[in-house]
DNA sequence: ATATGCACCTGTGTGC
DNA sequence: TGCACACAGGTGCATA
């Protein structure tokens, strides 16, 4: 489900609200993630207290100080949630945390492809292989190289977390309608000029969508369960079969590599 | 190097 | 109303 924008948005939501405060317990109801939760790991949080929210790429990072953090993943289905202590569990609740001044943190995940662990912030094994943070300054210059020399689609590229970290499915249809580019086309063969426009697209894409607080067009909410609006706005994910909002073509939806994506034959090339 | 298929899960929407 | 099936915002592995 959530792509960086969303990320970001539930870092800026738990970093206001849960910045300094202790973590006075953790209760664990479902192990089972992508990875098993390691729950002496977990529990060893109990007691340290939230230096700041950061985030790389789709992870979250909740660094309780020396160096130590709590490493998240949403998958595809996970969702954070601070509620008021003692609120009901909700369904598909797996863990929970409770804070000092009775917040509650809460991680409801239905499909449970999530990712949740504790530990030495360097260790992190799963963020050593990521590619630059879009958002960084020197974008255009890292894609200018690194989709150059490979054969592979671009829509696929801008998929691989290793060449750049942080995008998912809808903002590589988003920044490719943007960029006036077919997530078909080989990256070798694109002009220089076009790597320009994908890169120009996939900063304003995503800075737009950070604005609009991440896109909801099922079950996004935020971490106060207020969904995004980035859906208003679409050019293409999810439109197949509607009218281009810029030239009137219709929109085109295509399977690749196992997952759809959409494309406007008249704006795209 | 790259492409494909699948696996991990549950929920939802569609067509019959 | 039930049932079968396709599909979903992600990642990682095994295989060609």
């Amino acid at each position: 489900m959530p792509e960086l924008p969303e990320v970001e948005t539930i870092r800026s939501g738990l970093d206001a609200r849960l910045r300094g405060r202790r973590i006075v317990g953790i209760e664990i109801r479902e192990r089972r993630l992508r990875r098993r939760i390691d729950v002496a790991e977990l529990r060893g949080l109990v007691g340290r207290r939230v230096e700041g929210v950061s985030r790389r790429a789709k992870y979250l990072i909740v660094d309780v100080g020396e160096g130590t953090g709590w490493l998240m993943h949403l998958g595809m289905s996970g969702r954070l949630l601070l509620l008021q202590s003692g609120a009901p569990t909700g369904a598909h609740e797996h863990v929970r945390a409770e804070f000092e001044g009775r917040v509650t943190l809460c991680y409801r995940d239905p499909r449970r492809f999530g990712l949740m662990r504790v530990g030495r912030i360097e260790e992190f094994t799963e963020l050593h292989g990521l590619g630059p943070e879009p958002l960084a300054r020197g974008l255009a210059a890292t894609l200018a190289c690194r989709l150059r020399t490979t054969r592979r689609d671009v829509k696929a590229a801008l998929l691989d977390q290793r060449l750049v970290a942080g995008i998912g499915n809808i903002y590589a249809n988003e920044i490719l309608f943007r960029a006036g580019v077919r997530p078909t086309r080989r990256c070798f063969r694109l002009s220089a000029a076009e790597i320009r426009e994908i890169a120009g697209a996939t900063g304003a894409v995503l800075r737009d969508a950070v604005r609009r607080r991440g896109t909801s067009f099922s079950d996004y909410f935020d971490s106060d369960g207020i969904p995004g609006t980035f859906q208003e706005v679409l050019a293409v994910f999810d439109r197949a079969g509607e009218p281009c909002r810029r030239c009137g073509a219709t929109i085109k939806r295509r399977a690749h590599g196992g997952r759809s994506s959409f494309y406007c034959p008249g704006c795209q090339r």
